[in-house]
DNA sequence: CCAAAAGTGTTTCACTTACACCCATGA
DNA sequence: TCATGGGTGTAAGTGAAACACTTTTGG
């Protein structure tokens, strides 16, 4: 193994696929490249990985240096290696799937990224490198985690009505779901709890005020539960 | 970016974990180090990566150079990358999760490795490096994979009967299933070809032998279905 | 004829699905 | 008073789980 030490060494990555609920739609954030490779197009953020620096850290630093955003979210998602998906030469990337809350989302571009911006990802511009294949990847895991895993509320306020959550559900899945079937579920698992609010000073009948109950969601994952919606 | 070039560089290393199923155990492929660090210590097969090597394919050559095991299945599982993880230096690591049939196995470590042997998971030596985390990162992998993707068949020979596939899940998920219930369902998925034969020379009734349908799997894979088990 | 595993159906219960109307509020 | 979304229950069907005995074969 040692010797392999002497051997040219591929480039190390990191990229994160941010995704944003906003407009009954979701979105992704992106940035347009200040430089070649593929000079002003549109990318996933992400850079170079420091010698000393976690893999998490890293897409996190990279994260605030090119966009400011505070994410609610993280998990890594792939790693893609394929050579020639750089043409600068052998870059291995990590990928990190993230979420953040609406309204959070202060943009500020930094470094080397010259604009930040979120797209629908229904509606996207080309993309660089190979970060489309990572998106659909991203697209994929968040679709099919959604599904059995309490991660929706990461993309909502702290707090907000079932419609809401229903409406995000149905953005992701892309499909529609039943209303009073979706609340009675959602509202069995216990993982909600009832603020008391109502939001009020819209044109209708005054919906309730739901928070996510962590610490429920933190007991219940120590037994290994499943959530289905 | 660019600029990121000149910096050191953490070096890239696959780690392979490879799953066999014999004796109603599962079972685990390790290698024991013939240098420092971790001298004689076991560890999960693996190595650098080459410059222009995909991941994959370099995950596949270290196998064979250490092992010579001929692999059914593979994917990624995840990128291990915690600075500290190597004492040599900085070393990320993108781990496989592998699954070879039973009798395929013949074991000829080549480079430096000094011996390839199979471990049963309930009991395993201490391992090199992080490895250990790993390959519970791998087993859980395999639990919550095995419960709704029909990969179970990669760990058994072309030809299998229900009562030792059904072993194998119990093996793997570590509890026990009804045989009615366990026999109903995974016929019900029509994936399972009766072959016609049955397994003679046995102190019982000859049971029947099934073969895995790939291609139906294939067909159903395209439209994103469901195995449950 | 004995041991050992193969093979086979039915009932119960829980959960999922489909479905339509009245209520509260602001404009 | 109208438009808009909030909020609620039931019946039918589907799927999961529990459960025991007979059959076949080799020794």
């Amino acid at each position: 193994m040692s010797h392999s030490y002497e051997w040219p060494r591929p480039a190390l990555t990191v990229d994160c696929v941010v995704f944003g609920a906003a407009d009954e739609r979701l979105e992704v954030l992106l940035v347009q490249r200040g430089e070649a490779p593929f000079k002003d197009s549109w990318a996933l953020p992400g850079g170079f990985v420091h010698q000393d620096e976690a893999l998490d850290v890293a897409a996190r630093r990279e994260l605030v240096e090119e966009t400011g955003v505070d994410l609610s979210y993280m998990e890594q998602l792939y790693t893609f290696g394929t050579p020639g998906r750089d043409p600068r030469g052998r870059v291995v990337t990590v990928a990190w799937l993230a979420l953040v809350r609406p309204g959070v989302h202060r943009l500020e571009p930094r470094t080397d990224a010259r604009d930040a911006a979120w797209h629908p990802v229904a509606d996207l511009p080309p993309l660089a490198f190979d970060h489309e294949r990572i998106l659909e990847t991203a697209r994929e895991r968040l679709r099919g985690k959604l599904r059995y895993k309490p991660i929706g509320f990461e993309l909502l306020p702290e707090v907000f009505t079932l419609t809401e959550l229903q409406r995000l559900y149905e953005v992701v899945l892309e499909r529609p779901l039943d209303k009073r079937n979706f609340r009675r579920k959602v509202l069995a698992t216990k993982l909600l709890i009832d603020t008391g609010q109502r939001r009020t000073g819209v044109a209708h009948r005054a919906p309730s005020l739901y928070r996510f109950d962590r610490q429920r969601h933190a007991e219940l994952e120590r037994d290994g539960y499943l959530f289905e919606v």
